[in-house]
DNA sequence: AATAATCATCAAATAATTTTCAAATATACC
DNA sequence: GGTATATTTGAAAATTATTTGATGATTATT
């Protein structure tokens, strides 16, 4: 869960930021005063930033520029007026974007959400995690093509991969051997579906222990394979 | 000098924007059509990216997907219509920004030096490492389009770098055939995806110890190749 | 304009995968 | 327990994909 932190001495508009933020899935801090609020930020851990321009003891460009000396996390600001916009836009403060007030919740929460996106794209290549299928002890990487069982890698054949990913993205269900030519072969496919029979053998070969007892892909008779979780 | 290219249609609105930006001191291509659109922003370097939803061919959505899987460059993303600005931020395309028309072109101006100041920022740590890429005993020198493998450097052509890079940035990926066709050649270029197995070939000659058995560039039986890390 | 380098095309050779088939084995039902 | 039905298994045949070398076309360089 992303963690923001709103600075803003104004409490109606602090809870209705962070009310919609909270609504939205946001685990959200807030704070009414430049000072604890630059300590916080500096502190704390936080994926983002909301500075109030017009704050007490410390304003929101000074702690945009502090902070941004140490985080590099997403900050938006926050101003009514039009020469604050124009300041935050001129002055090399660091601040990612900024909201004029009066704005839209729902705006907001917008923008929180394209920051944290964006910021996340570009600090971490989490693409590479997202296609990734553990189950038990068989990991796929579908980028690569590459299974691995109890972190040994196996290689497998085409019809081999795609079966497996196939029973590994629907776990604990039946398929009939004409339900799996179908999905894996394409449903035009000329050919007979008794040929899914071997692929199975090939795979359980490669996947199980003792392929006559299998453990993940299991025969049910009169009925089809299920890989069972 | 930073480089922006402009996909859109309307010429007087392209035309508007160029003189804007030029004004502020960018470089600025025009492109009046998707399909050209997005081939241009593949195959050439820009800082920044202004998209017009609402193309010929091929729309800004698309580009946007497409661009964004390659490059790390901001997009800014241009349309009329509010159900195109919810789209942008709900559908996950990878947009930094979206501005509605009719927009100020100070507003946009303001907007790409905010998107462009804030990529430096974010891009000062790796702005080193970007330009090499250092795998295994491969190094490529972006900028100078050198290769060196193993220390030695190794003369490469314009294919046969293009190729390299792009695995590099690709690491253990599949690509079948006809998308490093698309991706190396350019997604409209006529000819045919076999020529690719050549150069294929021929990147093996340079940098494998034994092209026969490739260590780097591996071929994934019935899906395309893989460049192994 | 001549030369060199690069790129595209093709067909033969090779390699790997997929399909087929029949015998063997296992399961369900009477 | 016996029979019909379904599944497993092993090996060979068929198919498909990839590699390779040679050749002509294109492009850049001198």
């Amino acid at each position: 869960m992303k963690k923001i932190l709103i600075v803003e001495d104004e409490p109606s508009i602090a809870e209705l930021q962070k009310d919609y933020l909270e609504l939205s899935g946001f685990d959200v801090d807030l704070i009414d005063s430049g000072k604890k609020g630059l300590d916080q930020a500096l502190h704390e851990t936080y994926d983002l930033l909301i500075l109030d321009v017009m704050l007490p003891e410390i304003n929101g460009f000074e702690i945009c520029k502090r902070v941004r000396e140490e985080k590099d996390i997403p900050i938006l600001m926050v101003s009514a007026k039009k020469e604050d916009i124009d300041k935050i836009r001129g002055l090399g403060l660091g601040a990612d974007d900024y909201i004029s007030k009066p704005f839209s919740p729902s705006e907001l929460v917008a923008r929180v959400k394209a920051h944290l996106t964006r910021y996340e794209r570009l600090s971490a290549k989490s693409t590479q995690t997202n296609k990734q299928i553990q189950i038990r002890g068989i990991q796929i990487d579908q980028a690569s093509r590459r299974v691995y069982v109890n972190k040994h890698e196996v290689v497998m054949t085409m019809k081999e991969f795609d079966l497996l990913l196939f029973f590994a993205r629907n776990p604990n269900q039946v398929f009939s051997r004409d339900h799996l030519f179908e999905r894996i072969w394409g449903f035009d496919s000329m050919g007979d579906p008794v040929t899914v029979t071997v692929h199975i053998r090939k795979l359980r070969e490669k996947i199980e222990q003792d392929p006559s007892n299998p453990q993940y892909i299991e025969t049910v008779w009169g009925a089809g394979y299920r890989f069972t979780v």
